[in-house]
DNA sequence: ACCTATTCATAAAT
DNA sequence: TATTTATGAATAGGT
């Protein structure tokens, strides 16, 4: 139904697969509540979109849980014990997992080991090492960098202090040239005007922001 | 749809009311696998018709007790009992421990390191190098004993030897009382009384067992 | 979100 | 209950 036929497997294209998805969200909702007074029917229905939001409808003359209720006696399959079953398998498994990690990382740490065999260390002393070795890369480029910058503040700091010798040089001038006659300001009006010099600084050392 | 248009309200004729049930319910639940597939979404249907006859449908990626997992924590409603839900918490919980191990793990053993900051790496690289170097010290330990067995066995190897030697020296003299005219099984006589010599092997060595 | 050609679902009849 | 068929409803693709 649509301006042509469509065979019934997953929409690739997302964009279509969300607009088809609210369409027919809306289509089966109203399915739901017309055969629900039409037809004095118990309904409930709940759907999850590919992106996790949830719908839901309920017959008005019930509850989901009283549906479940029902759904329980009808079919047998008791909900309430398979949950709790269900979570307490769960809780058992991810506990085992966390065992397991648990002394995975104990053993990296070197603790617990000394039950452990030759043959047993040798795969976490190996694991230790690569590691290690990868950690250390890591330093290492950032010690790099540290040296990199270090450079281009000497040199950074050469060229201020040779710019910085060259004003001096110009104000001893305007200063023998002030004791020729010029106002005291004068000495003020000079200072202002290097400033903005020393603030090239930042803009030269933008690698000390990568990493944070 | 049909032969003429309906007013969506309880179809009074129970035959009727029966029939149209009979035809919604297939359509709905058709409605509810084709979502399924074409959008990836999860559904959960349950329908008691009004004389009680219970259908439901479930996507096939998921159960009735998973969909409603989800319902929960989709909806804040609670469905089960404080039991039930202690266990839920539960399974959160050591899930999230599960994840910052599992975090940690990655980063013992450098992987996705390329996010962390410097600062972050030092105690990963403090851990690593205090791990290595107790399985080392472990290690250090095997193969200390290794060598002092070695030398056990070396040494008992010269005392069976010279043993051997001796009992050698022994048994030309036999054989020469036998060539003598001594009985042949005389020869047999005299070797189990050895072999008690040479299982005092395994009292001398029982470092070999302290690792099993 | 709205439009519309087309397919689909189904009410009524059998 | 199943099948048929005329009809209204749902919706795919386009705007």
């Amino acid at each position: 139904m649509g301006r042509g036929k469509i065979e019934i497997k997953r929409i690739e294209n997302s964009t279509n697969r969300q607009v088809t998805y609210s369409k027919r969200r809306n289509g089966i909702m109203k399915k739901a509540k017309e055969i629900t007074v039409l037809c004095d029917a118990e309904v409930s229905l709940v759907v999850f979109s590919s992106t996790g939001k949830m719908s839901e409808y309920c017959s008005p003359t019930t509850t989901l849980i009283k549906v479940l209720d029902r759904y329980q006696k009808a079919s047998g399959k008791r909900l309430w014990d398979a949950k709790h079953e269900y979570l307490s398998t769960e809780v058992d498994r991810i506990k085992k997992e966390n065992d397991s990690m648990q002394i995975e990382l104990r053993h990296l740490k070197g603790e617990d080991i000394t039950s452990l065999h030759h043959k047993e260390l040798m795969p976490i002393e190996e694991a230790l090492q690569n590691g290690l070795a990868s950690v250390r890369a890591k330093q290492m480029d950032y010690f790099k960098m540290l040296k990199k910058n270090e450079r281009l503040l000497e040199e950074e700091n050469k060229r201020l202090t040779y710019i910085l010798h060259q004003q001096q040089i110009e104000m001893d001038g305007n200063v023998r040239e002030m004791e020729n006659g010029g106002a005291y300001n004068n000495k003020g009006r000079e200072y202002p005007s290097q400033i903005p010099f020393g603030f090239r600084l930042q803009p030269m050392q933008p690698n000390l922001h990568d990493d944070n």
